[in-house]
DNA sequence: CCTTAATGATTACGCCTGTAATCGTGACGG
DNA sequence: CCGTCACGATTACAGGCGTAATCATTAAGG
């Protein structure tokens, strides 16, 4: 199979099926499709092909790559799950909060998404980052 | 908080396209399908069918009601913004930060998708909300 | 050798989504 | 009255997505 010709930077996106499996990946690289599938067909309630079906797209859209061992292939990710997140987050900040970060936080507050315990750790996080 | 017996809350997903639909509502309740193409058909380069059939779509998920007016509609969100938001925003936190806000906040730091006025912001949100 | 089991490739298929054209009907200007 | 126009309703349709069955090949075991 060939790889496309010039498509790499942020490929195409990936669907919430496929997130999973990236996740997998990320977490132990280098599995093959029965091992994603162990991780993955009892949660899910997925069958083999299917895992194979999605290893595949993700592959076509470069964001896994397919290393042969044997007959068969090692999946290992090709995009930084940091990458990925951040693309994910910056999206719903634009699309919901007008880009504006802390009005995010601010509805997360409001709506009682953040415990106590957050709103101490994200205080913590901001005096390390502001000496 | 618990939702009624048989779900009916969540409806079905609101879509991209379909939120840009609200967006338009939720800052101006009761227009009719003309006005919300007014608003959003140059911008998104779309045409008059298509804001109709969003409009349908999201009337049929329960989403927006439509008042009669003469031989025609008046949309009107059923749904708060503030909820969508707050659906989303969890989602996102659940499958990426596994439900950890401080994790969001730590990321969107370290990957400087946070100004230094950000951080102040957030920095005076906190200060208000633990007094 | 020949069968079998594992594995990737190919094909399938129904639903959702984005985008729209067409149809039927009632309102309005002449 | 009659033609045209403005609407909503109905229908369309290609592409993506979730989920999977089937096909072809090959390694391995008897």
């Amino acid at each position: 199979m060939v790889v496309s010709p010039s498509d790499d930077s942020p490929g195409e996106r990936i669907t919430e099926a496929e997130h999973a499996v990236m996740e997998v990946l990320w977490e132990r690289p280098r599995l093959t499709a029965a091992e994603v599938c162990e991780a993955l067909c009892a949660v899910r309630g997925w069958s083999l092909p299917t895992v194979k079906t999605l290893l595949a797209r993700l592959v076509s859209k470069g964001a896994l790559a397919a290393e042969p061992d044997g007959r068969r292939y090692l999946y290992t990710p090709l995009i930084a799950r940091a990458a990925y997140v951040e693309g994910e987050s910056r999206r719903l900040l634009d699309r919901l909060f007008g880009g504006r970060a802390a009005s995010l936080v601010a509805h997360l507050a409001e709506s009682e998404a953040l415990s106590a315990e957050d709103l101490a750790e994200i205080e913590a996080l901001l005096k390390e980052l502001r000496p």
